[in-house]
DNA sequence: ATTTACGGAATGAACATTCATTCACCATCA
DNA sequence: TGATGGTGAATGAATGTTCATTCCGTAAAT
């Protein structure tokens, strides 16, 4: 809580608090979250395990904060710099390829984001942090579809849930071996998703 | 192993062997895998726990018994009486019927197999049952494919993983509570979907 | 010298699994 | 018909293990 929070890690090595949850990321990835124990954690960080207990208050903690910090890089990866009030083509074409990139470089993040068990540790603070993605993503669907360019046919929350479905499903079978993708391929899904929710030729826009 | 095996339960519950089947399916499907303890599972079924050892190996082998049986239930729902060699357009509509009303019905089931931490527990045989689900549906598309119904810009595998994954992010949203399913946006979704693989009106077919 | 940070053995709770015993059912015999 | 004995299913207290968390001795920092 002093100054020297900031002076003497430029020689040393990421702080503890960082260290503690990169560790906890790639482990709950691997074994679950019921599935890891505490102890692993503390190892995979290179800590004791009473230190990790001095960052963080237990387990559920340590999870919430985890996934507060994904869930945060998730989103400043997928959307910073963007102009999501101006959605077009290229925007899309934009997200899918930093929602690839994101799996790509740190696949331990994005299936644990993708896990089904948080749900019952998350805690408020944890939950709200899930806004700060879909809440964008929402508006950006609505004026896509005011604007013509995307399908009104199914409502905003609707698109968004098919279309992040479809993509955690060609990931999630590559992960688990019933599927190579190459580059190509991805590009290929990247179309066919957007003739899923994309505005058709014979719609109408009164 | 005599003949009142099959002489008395007429008038009794249904055999053990399934009851405990079914209450494992539910128990795991809310806690998760690790998350459910062997005891439970037997409260909820109306036996001793020394009762379920006496029908199970132990916990691995429960896990594996519940992944194949609701795998064969799931693939008999979807392809029992479809003739998946004509692939049209309504019987993609009854396939999403299909899988629908299993999502629906059997939600426990649906949930448990899309859990991720299955594959850690599972043998060789169960996972042969998945095989039993994908390889038709492959041929099936292809067959979509060489008929021109369906697009050939993705291969087969990849275009049944966007689909499924699209539907299993759709119920898992619902599920989620971010999400409420009407039976029309089930239609929309259903033909965005379409839409994600069918062949375009400008595709070729050599 | 005092405070703060650290590590890892120690602790008690919860877990998966076992096993000695009970219980229900049927065949045999009086 | 009723009593006796045999058989295997059923049970849950007991067992050893693993876990989350604590605690205390030591090291670093101020």
């Amino acid at each position: 809580m002093n100054q020297a929070h900031f002076a003497s890690p430029a020689l040393k090595e990421a702080p503890k608090h960082e260290r503690i949850i990169q560790a906890a990321l790639r482990v709950f990835a691997e074994h679950g979250l019921h599935g890891t124990a505490v102890p692993p954690i503390a190892a995979e960080a290179g800590v004791g395990v009473g230190t990790l207990y001095r960052y963080f208050d237990g387990k559920e903690a340590l999870i919430n904060a985890v996934f507060r910090d994904t869930k945060q890089r998730l989103q400043e990866h997928l959307l910073d710099g963007l102009d999501l009030m101006h959605p077009t083509r290229p925007l899309f074409n934009t997200l899918w390829a930093r929602l690839t990139t994101f799996a790509r470089q740190q696949p331990e993040a994005f299936q644990f984001l993708e896990m089904q068990d948080h749900h019952s540790y998350l805690n408020a603070e944890s939950r709200s942090q899930e806004q700060a993605l879909l809440i964008p993503l929402g508006m950006m669907v609505i004026i896509g579809q005011r604007t013509g360019l995307l399908s009104e046919r199914m409502k905003p929350d609707l698109a968004i849930a098919l279309f992040w479905g479809a993509f955690v499903g060609v990931f999630k079978a590559e992960r688990l071996g019933y599927l190579t993708l190459t580059d190509d391929d991805l590009e290929r899904a990247r179309d066919a998703c957007w003739l899923a929710i994309a505005a058709q030729p014979g719609d109408t826009t009164p």
